[in-house]
This record gives C-alpha cells, structure tokens and sequence, in this order.
RNA sequence: GCCCGGGUGGCGGAAUUGGUAGACGCAAGGGACUUAAAAUCCCUCGACUGGAAACGGUCGUGCCGGUUCGAGUCCGGCCCUGGGCACCA
C-alpha cells in the first residue's frame, strides 16, 4: 500500500477506526487466548460533552489496555455511565425538560466522542446506572442487606429548606442558606436507611496494608477516615442510670470537672422536659446546617442543667451541661470534660467559669498545684499527678490502671472507636434508584418482593425543585401491601448515587445476565488489575467499592476481597486565569484563547492583552479548567483541529500521569509536529521502494550505534510504559530514537534495513499512545494487518552488545574529561587511562593520588590532594 | 491543629538503586528557503567569566548544616507552597 505524502489525521482516524470495527478488536471474551487483565477507569457523569479530565484519565487507560493487549494479555476494557445524580434534576429545572431525556441525550453525545478519541472500549458491556436492568441489582442487594442486617432504618440529620419544603444535599447549602430560596437552612431529623459500614471498619482499615499497588497518599486518606481510635469507655451514674463517655485520655479521668452531652442526647432532652433554658439551646442548635465545615466553625456555646452525675472513681458530683461542640454521632455523644488538659474543653469550661484541675504533669516538672486555672500539659508523654493511686504513672500504664478499676465496678471497659459512621444511602431526591420499600399502615415497611423488582422510576418526571416529584406522583406512590394487600405507600426515597458506583464494574463481566446480579465471570475477570481516575475519589467512591465488595463477598457472590489490585490517581488539567475587574467589583474571566501574551526581552511572559481591544487583562495564575472560571478547552474543538492522536500524545507528554497538566496549545502543537515528522521520515522511507533484508553482521559501525539506540530505547519505552507507567519519558525517548533516524543519512543497502527496523520498532511503541496513525505508518511499512495485533517489541541482546565504552573521569567529584575504554578492560588500565586522559592531567598534576574509584560502565573518579 | 505531597532554566518537565544536573518538548533569539507570509529546515539558549577563535574556568537543584571519593537524590534543622481531614473527645 502507498503511503500518502503529507498526514491527515481525519483520513487516517476514520481509516483506523473501521479497520478496528471489520476485526472486531476492541471485545472482550471470557475464551480468549491469553492471561486476563482487567484495566478499568472511573465511568464518567454524563454532564453534556467530554472535558480534559475525562480525556487525560481515558488516555492513560487505553494506553495500558493497548500495551497489555500488545503483551499477549486478553484485556477487558469496559465503559459505562455514573447517570443518577444532582446535575440532571438541576438541569430539569432550568430547562424544564426531564433527567432521563437530558441524561440519555447526553450518552449519545459523549460516546460518540469518546468513540472519536480511539480508545479501545468493549462497548458491548457498556452500562448506564439509571438503566432498571443495572438499578434492579441494587434494590436486589439492599433487600439482602436488611435481611442480614447490614441495611437498618433509623433517623438520621438533613438540611431542610423551610421555604421550599424539601431536604438540601450539602452542596445546595451556600452560607447556611438554601440555594434556590436563600431561607435559612434547619436541621430535621428524618427516616432513613443505613448501611453498617462500620461493621467492616477494622478490615477496611487493616487490609490497606496488603494494598501495594495503591498511591501512599490514598491509603493514608483512608485511613484517616476511617479513623481508628484506641481508648476507654466510661460510666457517670446518675440518678435514672449510667452516662457513658468515650475517651483517648483516660489518664486524665480525674482531671474531669463537668460532663457535656450533645444537645441530641436522651440525657439532654431529660433536661429539656423541667427546663425551658435547656430546651431553648437544644431548638437553637437545631437551626443552622449540617455541614462539617459550619459546625467546625461554630463558636462553643453550651446549657447547664439540673442534672449530676457521679465520678466513677472519686464519687464527686459533676454537673451535666449540654454543649454545640460534643458530636451525637461520634462516640456515646457525650464527654468527660477535663479543661486542664483538653483545648476544647479548656475554651468552654472558661467562657462558663467552669473549674479545671490539673492531673497531668511533663516528665521534668514539679507537681503542680491542682487548682491552677491554667491549660496543663496536652501530650501523651506526660506523668500523672494530683490523681492519688495513678500518681507517677505514664499514659499507657495509667490508662490500664484506670481501665482496669472501671471494669471491676462494672463502670468501664477499653474500647476502640472508628471515626467511619454508617453509610446514609436514602437521598428525598427524585434522579436515582427507588429504595424498593412499601408502608403500609398495618404491616409497617414492607420490602418489595424479589418478583417484583426492579421498582422503575419513572421517566417522565420533571423536578420544579421544591422538593421530591414522586411524592406527588399518584401511579407510582399509590400501591398495595405485598403482605396483606391493603392499599399502601411506596417509598419515594432514592438511594445515594454512590451506591451505584460501588459495584458498576462487576456488572461490566456480565452484563448480559438478567438473572442475576454477578456470575462466575466476575471472578475470572475481577479483581481490576488497574485501575485510574480522579484523586477525588480517593476516600468515599473506592471506600464504599471496597466495602460493598466485601458485602458480596459474605454473601458468597465472589471470591476476592479488594476490587482493585492497583490504583493510579491521574492528575488534574490546568489552565491559565485571566480576568478584568468590573465596576461593583464583579469579575468577568477571559477564555486563555481570547487572551495574547506579551513576551520581554528574556522571553519571560511580561503581560496579557485580549485579542479583540488590545486592552491588559490580568493574569490570576493557573486553575482546574472550569465553567465559572472561564479556562475550559473543549477537547472536540481539539480532536477536530488537530485529530485524536495529537490530543492523545500531548496529554500523554506533557507531564506524568499522578501529576497536574498545565494546558498549552503550543504543547499540542508540537505534538503534531512530531507526528508530521515521524510521518514523513517513514514516507520518505518508503519511497525509496522496498528495504532489503537486515544482515547485523554486515553492518558498519555508524549503523550499529543506531541499531543499538534502537534495542536500548525498546527497553527503556517497555520498562516506562510497562512498569513505571511515565509516559512522558517513554515519548521523549522516541523522539530522540526519531531525531537519531531521521540525521542517519547513509543511502547504503543496510543503511535502509536499519532503518526500517527503527521505523518499525517506533511505530510499534507509539502504536498504545497514537493508534490510529500508527495503523497507517505500519501499513506503509509493507504491513497488512493491524499494528495492534503485533507483539510489543523487545530488545535484542545481541544489539545492545557494545565493544567500546565510555566512561566519565571526575577529579575530586568534579566532570574533568572522558575516555573511551574496551568493555571488558581491566581495572588497572581504566586507571592508567583516566590519569594519562591530557583533559585530566592539569588537575592530577604534581598532587598525591589517594585513591582512584571506578564506577563500572558510568566512571572514574580520581581523589588527589 | 493533625496527616500527606512538592520546591530543579523564561515554562512543562528529565536525571529509575548516591555516580556526567537540565534529556525531550514549549517559548524566545538568529539564520536558510519564499515576492511575502505560513509551513519546513539549520543554529543558539542556567548564571557569571577567560579567550580573536578553538576551547576553557567558577558557581548553580528553596535556605543552613552534616554524612560520602562523590548529594537534586541520604540525615538534622528551617523557609515557602499544594492537598486531605478538621470541635472525632
């Protein structure tokens, strides 16, 4: 096949493309020959068009999926849609046009494009979360987790919009108002269901330990999260019981003054029932959102109530306050308040005159006087004193000796503590997966019967934003009682999209089974060998994978533990910021395409004008691509201009995958300008008519060097593609193997067959990164088939065989000259050599040799004083 | 506050196990081709400095110190910066 002289990316993408469609090659089957690999990147939300994230974290998978499926492995490359959620119902609101015709709308779209970037996708696996054939397998696993269990009912806090009438998600609170209405947000107290994910704290958290091929970073932030705490649990009696109080600082048990109990504690309503104060705090804590970040910043305010309890050890009488800064949800919801040793409770116990008593002491100072009104020591490293018995002890001995009193009056026992909490899954939204419940007056909450499922949303909706349009949905709502057939109320609820996205790529094995949720493939292809996406993902989305695949696990639906053997976290892709102030200090910001810069003297960036007034624009440095700052590039703006293969490379070029990108259009131009390069030397190649046979012992030595180059870049492309997963490096080597080839000018017989294998050797290690045009160039290399059935080159011993050497000669660490030695000379010629090397001799010269060391293959460094 | 990263030319980045700092690319400057422009090709490109030139020298990876024949890389202390968690008892 002739080449044609000048490359087109748009004919040779279309050609490449059907290519792949008349072989077939991008499916995935379970018969293949060859070990399985599943590599799997994070399925997108369909928000309207691809963006540069998505783009970038696509690209590195189909690279590795391209590499392994060059390495004889039998790949599993699915792709699906994250299409429940948020966007979709807001879109509804603005548009007036329902989520599901928005949602699907917008599959269309973005599979085309990703079609249009070449990635090698089994799209007959292809998934959509808001399909009831995937939804129903959610509702089939919730109704077997209450079974067992792992699923309960309880209350639980919303964000409550008093003017609209409907629960906000955290992202719809803006300064602790509604977003739409800008009511101030209340808290309510509302049903839902929940899942134990703390039952599985602890392995969640010890398993991160057999977890190699995951970032440290990653595990670090799940560990957090999950936040193991080592500690003791202890008993205030009171008149009515026992107030348990968790705690990290049992040392300090005597130092306890008061006790505080969350206003959403039993022992605070008690307190609330005979006194209006207290009630009055309690409703005030009410107001206001429930968002981490607002309660962090609250001011601690806090009740005194009628109440005491008793100190387990001392027997003192302590009061009982009610306070903002004690969590409900952490620990008992309840504290012992020790101000002497504890910031918090230092800062409330002095705004309320509270007293504080010092018990804990730095190993080197004298004891303290206990009445001090001062913070005392914080540390662990600490000595306890004015505790009587625990006096002189350091923290773990005085923990245990306080634990072990405690236990024998039956008013303590050491605990562990896990920051996790349950996992609330129900969600007063309409775009998600129906809960399959019923309520029925005389039955109570009924499950939907397995027969019935999948319980279908309706698609025909569309959202006003005041609050949920199922509850006003009559056909869906209205139903009758599975167990006594009265008339009955269907659950509205929808489960939080994260649920979708803990178990999508199991289904990708076995899509087609519409009798059960997984089959045996999903353990012949999962665990996911590799898998890639967003570090904003890094806690919650792989934390509910993990364990939702440990759910399955129990229910013997798999085999495996984890769900992804190796995790890569890419980078996110920036831009430059520019804006103009705007009377009334608006901010109006400028496309970086609108924008020209200026360049001084030393070609540092001096300025930025905008094109269309020639008027300054200000630069505010480099920022995530977003809609709100203007910085956005469209990626089909890009593969139209410049093809997929140029986008690709660029992405793959400009900075390791973990990294951030900074965007740049001169970037991507030269990328296309090394893809023009390359497709004229092969070209120019070929032109010349067929190239003979390569005899490597025929060859002279000009031609052996850039053979070697060839063998020596095949093993460094292959250990930065394979292993290292650095793109970047393995693309600057081919283009250095490229500028090496193309200055090669010999015209001789075996000048050509070098050459042709240099071409070939370069074509084949592009061909994961840019496949189209490498189709093209191994076809024009007197190739029929495709280049992605080709095996991934691997070096040759022989040409990587050297006779010569040279080795760098350093005086006393410094670069001094160079010697050209035989391979195999012998330690004592190197030596002499590096000593006579004329470049060397001035700063040897009439000094003492101490000591000569000889890196072999890399240098000689000569230490003379 | 706690926990992770990261500081290398004008810029993105390279240097994989302690061994030639700045690969590769971008930008910039100069030149060739062209009526001209674009495209393409060639040359220069860390700072200072010696030399007519060929070719050299000194310094240089955030700062200070240490280990080593040799440090961007290891150790100690600081400074700056990005991110995560954040009243978690």
């Amino acid at each position: 096949m002739t080449m044609q002289d000048v490359y087109r990316p748009a004919d040779v993408e279309a050609e490449a493309r059907a290519l792949w469609e008349r072989l077939d090659a991008d499916r995935a089957r379970e018969d293949a020959p060859g070990e399985k690999y599943y590599c799997l990147c994070m399925l997108p939300y369909p928000s309207g068009r691809l963006h540069m994230g998505h783009v970038r974290n696509y690209t590195i998978g189909d690279v590795i999926t391209r590499y392994q499926r060059m390495n004889g492995r039998n790949v599993l490359q699915p792709m699906g849609w994250d299409a429940f959620g948020l966007p979709a119902e807001n879109a509804a609101i603005k548009n007036k046009v329902p989520p599901a015709k928005w949602t699907y709308d917008n599959i269309d779209y973005m599979r085309r494009q990703l079609k249009s970037l070449g990635f090698a996708i089994d799209w007959r696996r292809e998934v959509a979360t808001c399909h009831p054939k995937y939804y129903k397998w959610n509702q089939w696993l919730f109704l077997r987790m209450l079974e067992k269990g792992i699923a309960y009912k309880t209350t639980g806090t919303v964000n409550w919009d008093p003017v609209d009438q409907t629960v906000l998600a955290n992202e719809q609170v803006i300064d602790g108002r509604g977003w739409r209405t800008g009511a101030l947000v209340e808290k309510r107290e509302i049903p839902m269901y929940y899942l134990k994910i703390t039952a599985y704290a602890d392995e969640l958290l010890s398993a991160l330990d057999g977890l190699p091929g995951w970032p440290e970073r990653v595990k670090t932030m799940q560990a957090n999260w999950i936040g193991k705490s080592v500690g003791v649990e202890i008993g205030f009696p009171h008149s009515d019981g026992v107030l348990k109080v968790f705690t990290t600082r049992a040392d300090t048990l005597m130092g306890a003054t008061y006790v505080a109990v969350a206003a959403e504690h039993p022992l605070a309503a008690k307190a609330a029932a005979d006194d209006p104060k207290v009630a009055a705090f309690i409703e005030e804590c009410r107001k206001g959102g429930v968002t981490e970040a607002e309660l962090a910043t609250q001011e601690k305010k806090g009740v005194a109530t009628a109440l005491t309890v008793t100190h387990p050890l001392s027997g003192a009488q302590l009061p009982v306050w009610v306070a903002n800064y004690v969590l409900m949800a952490y620990g008992e919801g309840a504290i012992g308040g020790v101000p002497a040793h504890d910031e918090r409770d230092f800062e409330f116990a002095m705004k309320y005159g509270l007293p504080t008593k010092l018990v804990v002491r730095a190993a080197a100072a004298t004891v303290p006087d206990a009445g001090t009104t001062e913070l005392g020591f914080l540390g662990k490293d600490g000595v306890v004193c004015n505790s009587g018995k625990y006096d002189g002890l350091g923290y773990q001995a005085a923990v245990d000796a306080v634990a072990a009193d405690l236990a024998a009056k039956g008013l303590g026992k050491k605990r562990t503590q896990f920051r996790l909490r349950d996992w609330g899954i129900s969600r007063q939204r309409y775009w998600g997966c129906p809960i399959p419940l019923i309520h029925c007056d005389t039955c109570g909450d009924v499950p939907v019967p397995d027969a019935d499922l999948p319980v279908v949303l309706p698609e025909n909706l569309a959202p006003d934003g005041s609050g949920n349009p199922l509850n006003k949905y009559r056909p869906f709502v209205e139903c009758s009682c599975p167990k006594c057939g009265k008339s009955a109320r269907r659950e509205t609820d929808t489960m939080d999209t994260f649920v979708d996205s803990s178990w999508y790529f199991m289904r990708y094995a076995c899509r087609d089974d519409d009798a059960a949720m997984v089959d045996g493939r999903v353990d012949e292809w999962l665990p996911v060998d590799q898998y890639i996406g967003g570090i904003e993902h890094a806690i919650l989305h792989l934390l509910y994978s993990r364990f939702w695949t440990r759910v399955m696990r129990d229910m013997g639906l798999l085999k495996f533990d984890e769900p992804f053997t190796r995790l890569l976290t890419q980078g996110m892709v920036l831009n430059h910021i520019f804006l103009r102030k705007g009377d009334a200090g608006s901010l109006n910001y400028y496309s970086p395409e609108e924008v020209e810069l200026t360049h001084d003297a030393e070609g540092r960036i001096s300025g930025a004008v905008l094109k269309s007034d020639g008027k300054p624009v200000q630069y505010d440095g480099l920022g995530t691509m977003s809609k709100s700052k203007n910085n956005g590039v469209d990626p089909q703006m890009l593969v139209d201009k410049y093809g997929a293969d140029t986008v690709r490379l660029f992405m793959m070029f400009a900075a390791p995958p973990e990294l951030t990108l900074e965007w740049s259009e001169s970037g991507v131009e030269g990328a296309q300008r090394f893809l023009k390069r390359l497709w004229k030397a092969v070209f120019e190649h070929t032109a010349a008519g067929k190239a003979p046979a390569l005899d490597p012992a025929a060859l002279a030595a000009q031609q052996q060097d850039l053979r070697r180059q060839l063998h020596e870049t095949l093993a460094k492309v292959g250990d930065d593609v394979g292993r290292r997963y650095t793109f970047n490096t393995a693309i600057a080597a081919v283009m250095e193997l490229l500028n090496a080839v193309t200055k090669a000018a010999g015209a001789g017989l075996q000048d050509r067959a070098v050459r042709q294998e240099v071409l070939e050797g370069i074509v084949r290690m592009l061909a994961p990164i840019v496949p189209h045009v490498a189709e093209s160039l191994w076809q024009g290399l007197g190739h029929p088939g495709s280049v992605m059935a080709e095996r991934w080159p691997v070096p040759d011993p022989a040409a990587l065989k050297r006779s010569t050497l040279e080795l760098v000669v350093q005086v006393n660490g410094k670069l001094r000259g160079r010697i050209q030695v035989a391979v195999d000379a012998a330690r004592e010629t190197i030596e002499s050599a590096a000593l006579a090397e004329p470049s060397v001799q001035p700063f040897v010269q009439g000094k003492d040799v101490k000591k000569i060391v000889v890196v072999p293959g890399k240098l000689v460094n000569v230490v003379a004083t």
